[in-house]
DNA sequence: CCCTGGTATTCAGTGTTACTATGTACTAGT
DNA sequence: ACTAGTACATAGTAACACTGAATACCAGGG
């Protein structure tokens, strides 16, 4: 993907994550997988597993261990109440920023 | 606006700054005052300083010395081929976000 | 004359975040 | 035993925005 969206995730692929989990509870190679089928290709699985180390410790998450068949248990992580707040903050500073960068886009060549 | 713009502001500066230097050429002062305008608040000067030296030391901008009625002489920044080329970049990242975020957000409660 | 305030740029130090590159642990199949 | 796939963890690094301060230039007021 290249060093552009590395620096443009930060602080969105929380917000990402976050959205997943609203949706439904995942474990963190559930996700990688799922980022990297939705063009994400160079996301690192470190880097998921620490993201979700952070909301975890902010209280953003709850966490429940599950054995799996195959491998060590897995970290099941769904969105609590604390968590559902912080995503709606994040939605309302995402459209903060496309109606912005909408507007700037628009102010110019287009495309 | 608190450190969630913080933290998502990053690599989307950078854009919104190529943006506005493909409009017309600007200083950082002037750059910082519109931003400002724009609702982010919170942008501190230094920063905008800061990436404008980072573009110019990548090559993406020429840089005009132009005196000033009132103060020290203003850097004026313009976009040049590079720079247009790599906020066509920024602009396709952007979109791929954007699109990703989009999905994300119809697959659940919407808002 | 000095001092404040607005204009304009610069820089050292800090915190957060994603990446790289590993390492560990568990199971199934050969 | 060995390999491969699943699953999690972590130490070190780089990039970027912020804080806070300093510097420079000019105007007007006390």
């Amino acid at each position: 993907m290249g060093k552009q969206v590395t620096e443009m995730l930060k602080g969105v692929l929380e917000g990402i994550v976050l959205a997943i989990l609203s949706n439904r509870a995942a474990y963190g190679y559930e996700i990688t997988a799922w980022l990297r089928e939705q063009g994400f290709t160079d996301i690192a699985e470190g880097t998921v597993y620490a993201l979700l180390v952070r909301i975890e410790q902010r209280g953003l998450v709850d966490v429940n261990k599950v054995p799996s068949e195959k491998g060590p248990p897995r970290k099941v992580y769904s969105l609590n109440a604390q968590g559902h707040e912080q995503l709606a903050e994040f939605w309302r500073t995402w459209s903060f920023l496309t109606e912005r960068l909408g507007q700037l886009r628009e102010s110019q060549g287009g495309n």
